[in-house]
Formats: C-alpha cells, structure tokens, sequence
DNA sequence: GCGATCAGAT
DNA sequence: CACATCTGATCGC
C-alpha cells in the first residue's frame, strides 16, 4: 500500500503486515520493523509495492490465483518487447520469489538457492501459522469481489480477531455471501447481540464467555472510495445495461472493451455470454486468464483478432480490428483507420456512475442509437470498490470494535480518519445495536461538521499508543 | 551506475 | 472514465 496507511500496514494487534513489502520500515522500533507474516490481497500494482525488490525474501502468503497471476507478471515495457520479439524471454518481475532448483543433466535436484516464497492459501480453509516460538494464528482467505485472486484475511488467535478486507466491492449479494460464510458468523452482530441479551436474561451468562459468537477487534477497510456517498448499481446490473446497450448496434459493430486493470473480468464475460462470442486478449491477458481458477474466465478469450468483435487486447497496442480513431488512448499517434467498409469500433469504459444516472444514460444512448446518432463510446458503471453506502453496511453487518482505513491521504493529516471515525461509530460494538441495514437510509455523518483537533484518531494518536502498542510488544 | 521510492499526470 | 499505472525525478548505496 502507498504511503498513508495508517500502522505502516500492519494488522495489528498481530505483527503481520498487509500488502506493503518495503524494507522502509527497518528503522522503526521493534516490532514495527520486523513481520512476522506478509500478506498480499490482490496483485494490483499499490498493493505489491517493495516486492519486485531482489532483496525481498519473506514469505507471503495469499491466494493461489494471486501467486499464479504475480508469478507471471510482465510490466508493459516488457510485455511490448516481447510481444515484438525485441526479446526473446518473458521478463517476470516477481520470478526472484520463485527459483526453481537446479536440475544436473542426471535429474539430480539442488534445493540450494531455490526458493518458493508464496505461500497460496485455499479461500474459505482456515490455516495456521506461526508468528513466533510461541504463538500461531489462523488465517481465512475469503473472496474479496475485486480482481481475480483477491481476497479478504481473516486473521485469528490470542490476540482477538481482525478482518482484513484489502480491496473489496461489498455489493448487495456479496454481503448475503458474508452472512453464510461459517467462518465469518461467528463475528455477525446483529443475531449477536441478540443473542446475547437473551442468553444473558436466560441462562445467566454472557453469550461472549461461550466464545460462540466473537466480536471482531477490527475490520481494516477498504477505503479507496469512502468519500463517495452514491448508490451505484450492481456489478450484474451494470454488465446487463451494458449488455443492452451492445445489442441495440449491428452485428457488424466492433467493441473496444478498455479493461485496463484486472478487476473488470465481469464485463468480459457477461458479454461473452450474451453474445456467444469469445474475447480477443493480447497475449499477456491471455496467459493469466488461462491460469487462473475462474473456468468460465478460462474460457472465454481467444487469440485470434479475426474471430470476433469484442476485443480487450492490450490498450496501447489495439490489434488493427479495433485501432481505429477517433478514440487513441494516447499510446500511437494518429493512424490511418483500416478502411473496412462500414466498420464501426465501439469503445467501452468503465466509470463511477450512480443508479440514477445510469438509468438516464442508458435511455439517452438507446435513443442517440435507435435515431441514428453516431455512438462511438459507452460507459458501463462497474465499481471495482465500495462507496461509503456499501462499506456502512459491510461494518454494521459485524459491529466491530473498531474500523481503521486501509488508506489514508497523508496530505490531510488524519482529517479523513477523523471523519471516518465519526461516519462508522453508529456501526460499531459499543453503539446501541441496529439493523445493519439501517444505514441505507441513514445519511452519513455531514463532512462539513469537523471533530476537534484534538480528538482525532490518527497513527499515533488513537488508541495505536494506548492499547495496541503493548498488544503489539512480543518481548515477554 | 543501478535500484528503490516518490510525485505527478493520465 | 479511472484510485491503478506509467513516467521521470530524486535519493541513496
């Protein structure tokens, strides 16, 4: 993660480090400066920083689709070498976390200098790991609905319980997932807290000390998008509308559809479905959609420019079947179109969109289309992220003890945790219990209504000095 | 010199 | 369009 995280990445209480492998933190007092565990959510390029260092040695644990997909990771500069056989060899950025060992011309194998440093870990199995002599914690991978092989950790042991989300898209079906993931239950608040006052009144105990239902110490969010305020719509409604809008064109119409990070997989094979159609991808997009877990995803995409007219090739190198203006992403100067007859390149974006304007875009184009106006782009509102509406529900779902952001603004000094603070406190363990859905119709807390200065959590003020610092001291 | 990190723009 | 990516500047070994 870039600057801004609040712990340097830790998930504390736990001396385990999130998405963050720079070596920046050595001359911080212990135990800041010494993981005991690296954990990596998802492979998007904030979130590997420090891990294409040669000097990395650690290991990391994280999800198979992740470890397949970084292994095979080729920045742009490389992928365009070799995709015009200037080189001859994949450049693998992250192949020094992964050395094969030597094989003698007899077969005999020498494990010395070989390493394997990732660690894939099966979603929804929990695993032990040790941290130190002494002391082992169980993590949960958990599907994270953000980019192929991201994950949620949930992280378990003496010192309580956290839940990492990494980046994550908690949309209404994904919360449903939530509320039937068994290793997540426990940590649900609403039966919780039910529960226990009436097993408080019942039995005379505290539903806590059966240690059946748990409250979480905190939930590290995602918090890319916590300032939008929008209801956006579905990623399924999103790729229907867009769907709907494909069809209103000719069969003869090309699309440009500009996946230009993971994390728009159901585009492509929502379209890919309704169309019957495969996916041209370039070469690199290729080869990680063939190796990944997903067998639909697998299955989709084709090599062959000439086999279809859906394309997501690479953005800056568009096959001639797509290269063709007014739209150039800025990659090649201004080139004459192929000149097929009649051939029409429809260029497809992602963009934040709210319900509302998604339905009035949708109409707006579905007349410029049926009146005959030339479309030559659609946007489709696929959010990769929550906005604040989805992350109170996801927060209100568990009632933590805290929620500490997985981002900060550095430039902002602790405003935007501040305000946070205040946004999730309705959702928290030592408020009065509500629905979780409660805060659908709540609006969020007013930004314009600043905490005193003086109050404000922050990497070091909050409660990080107070109770997690000595959490945190393994010494004993 | 190279690699690592950061700021800025897209 | 976008909060992920690329580029070029800067720092440090």
């Amino acid at each position: 993660m870039p600057n801004g995280t609040p712990y340097h990445s830790f998930a504390l209480p736990y001396p385990i480090r999130v998405d963050n492998f720079t070596s920046t933190i050595d001359d911080l007092p212990a135990p800041y400066n010494r993981p005991a565990l690296h954990l990596l959510t998802h492979t998007h390029t904030d979130h590997i920083a420090g891990l294409a260092s040669k000097s990395f040695a650690y290991r990391v644990v994280c999800s198979p689709d992740a470890k397949e997909m970084l292994l095979r990771h080729e920045v742009y500069a490389e992928r365009s070498l070799h995709d015009h056989e200037y080189r001859a060899d994949k450049k693998r950025t992250f192949g020094h976390l992964k050395i094969e060992p030597y094989v003698m011309p007899n077969g005999d194998k020498f494990y010395t200098g070989s390493r394997d440093l990732l660690h894939a870990v099966p979603l929804n199995t929990p695993t032990e790991f040790d941290i130190s002599d002494d002391e082992t914690v169980t993590i949960t991978l958990i599907d994270a609905n953000h980019c192929p092989g991201a994950v949620m950790f949930l992280i378990e042991g003496s010192r309580g319980s956290v839940l990492h989300t990494g980046d994550l898209r908690a949309e209404p079906w994904f919360l449903s997932s939530i509320t039937r993931n068994p290793f997540l239950q426990p940590y649900l608040a609403d039966s919780a807290e039910d529960l226990r006052v009436f097993v408080a009144r019942r039995e005379g105990t505290h539903a806590e000390a059966t240690g059946l239902v748990r409250t979480l110490e905190a939930i590290y969010l995602d918090t890319a998008c916590l300032l939008s305020p929008v209801v956006v719509p579905s990623k399924e409604h999103a790729v229907q509308g867009l769907v709907e809008l494909v069809a209103l064109f000719p069969s003869s119409t090309y699309f440009f559809i500009n996946s230009w990070t993971w994390g728009y997989e159901d585009v492509l094979k929502g379209i890919a479905r309704a169309f019957h159609c495969k996916i041209h991808f370039d070469r690199y997009k290729h080869s990680i959609y063939t190796h990944v877990s997903d067998p639909f995803l697998r299955a989709i995409g084709t090599r062959d420019a000439s086999s279809t007219r859906f394309h997501a090739c690479e953005r800056f190198d568009r096959c001639s079947f797509v290269d063709v203006p007014p739209y150039d992403f800025g990659a090649k100067g201004a080139t004459a179109p192929p000149s097929k007859d009649g051939m029409r390149v429809v260029y497809v974006n992602a963009a934040t969109i709210s319900c509302a304007r998604w339905e009035n875009y949708k109409a707006t184009v579905k007349r410029q289309v049926l009146t005959g106006e030339t479309v030559d782009s659609l946007l489709v509102p696929l959010s990769r992220h929550s906005p604040l509406p989805e992350l109170m529900n996801l927060v209100s779902l568990f009632r933590p003890k805290r929620v500490i952001p997985n981002t900060l603004d550095p430039s902002v000094n602790g405003l935007d945790w501040g305000a946070m603070a205040r946004m999730f406190a309705g959702c928290l363990s030592s408020s009065k219990p509500r629905s979780a859905f409660a805060s659908v119709t709540a609006p969020p807390c007013p930004l314009t209504s600043h905490p005193s200065i003086t109050t404000l959590p922050g990497p070091i003020g909050l409660s990080s000095r107070v109770d997690l610092g000595h959490i945190l001291d393994t010494s004993e």
